[in-house]
DNA sequence: TGGAGATTGTTTCTTTGTAAACAAATTTTG
DNA sequence: CAAAATTTGTTTACAAAGAAACAATCTCCA
């Protein structure tokens, strides 16, 4: 019997599900998926958040060190710091020593929300991999830091 | 002295470091951006070939079962068919059961192309997390396929 | 010193993917 | 059975992200 494939179970995956490049692009989609169920609306994105908490604790920061560190490209990081500067959260400056440059800092305002923020986004991603046990989490989590080189 | 940061390896993460969800769009980027070094003008991008195998090795599977195992939304999925389609890759059928789904089949040109596929993509993705062990490998592989739920 | 080349950020255009409204077919249920 | 609800795929409108071309500034070296 030569039925067509009916259910997500019955797919034969082959070799893709030992790829370590598709696993990791499941697991991305999954947890962004995952992150809108739970934090749904709360106006703030992982990829806004994650700008927002560097450059709070790297007050003054520049933009291009900024996007190497979160993978950001200069394009999109442009377009980012306008949004995150239209919302009044970040200002620029451009240092005396090289006028290329573009400093970022936060707003007052901006820092204490930030910290607050940081406090349901660490909570939501204790809750990431809640199918894993929590060895299994802190054997990823070490893995992930090497395979991404940032450890 | 609080220079502001100026090479990436200062950067404070913080807790940053250590939350799954980062660690993972992390890691996608990295597989993604790896991935135009090595493959770059094949002409096959990843998203696309793992469609074309997964029909290659499920024929006649079903657009919406189709995106469900790939987590590809159904909107999307109607472009990246009908993509296929025009390049003469797949065809579609509405199968009499149900005229409201789509099944899909790869066209004989495509299945011998798909295979030769296979080889380069396979080996690239075994080029993946080329800094880490083959232990490692493996246990990162494992992990992850928990992780997304595909054990 | 001054010009070639590199760096930094912006702009414009394109690609990739999502969201919401929709139409058609099917299933459920009163 | 017939109306209501669900499923499946498409369309349209939009958001997220990258690529390439560009302008301004800085660095390096002949």
């Amino acid at each position: 019997m030569d039925m067509p494939t009916r259910t997500t179970d019955e797919v034969i995956l082959g070799r893709l599900n030992t790829a370590l490049g598709f696993l990791v692009r499941l697991a991305q989609i999954k947890v962004y998926e995952h992150f809108f169920e739970e934090c749904g609306e709360r106006g703030l994105k992982p990829g806004e958040f994650s700008v927002l908490w560097v450059i709070l604790h790297n007050p003054g920061i520049r933009q291009s060190v900024l996007g190497q560190r979160l993978m950001i490209k200069r394009a999109h990081m442009t377009k980012l710091i306008r949004s995150l500067e239209d919302q009044n959260l970040v200002s620029r400056r451009i240092p005396d020593d090289d006028r290329r440059a573009v400093e970022i800092t936060l707003t007052p305002a901006a820092r204490t929300m930030v910290e607050q923020a940081g406090d349901w986004f660490f909570a939501y991603e204790d809750s990431v991999g809640s199918n894993l046990t929590t060895a299994e989490r802190q054997q990823l989590m070490v893995l992930l830091q090497k395979f991404t080189g940032l450890d």
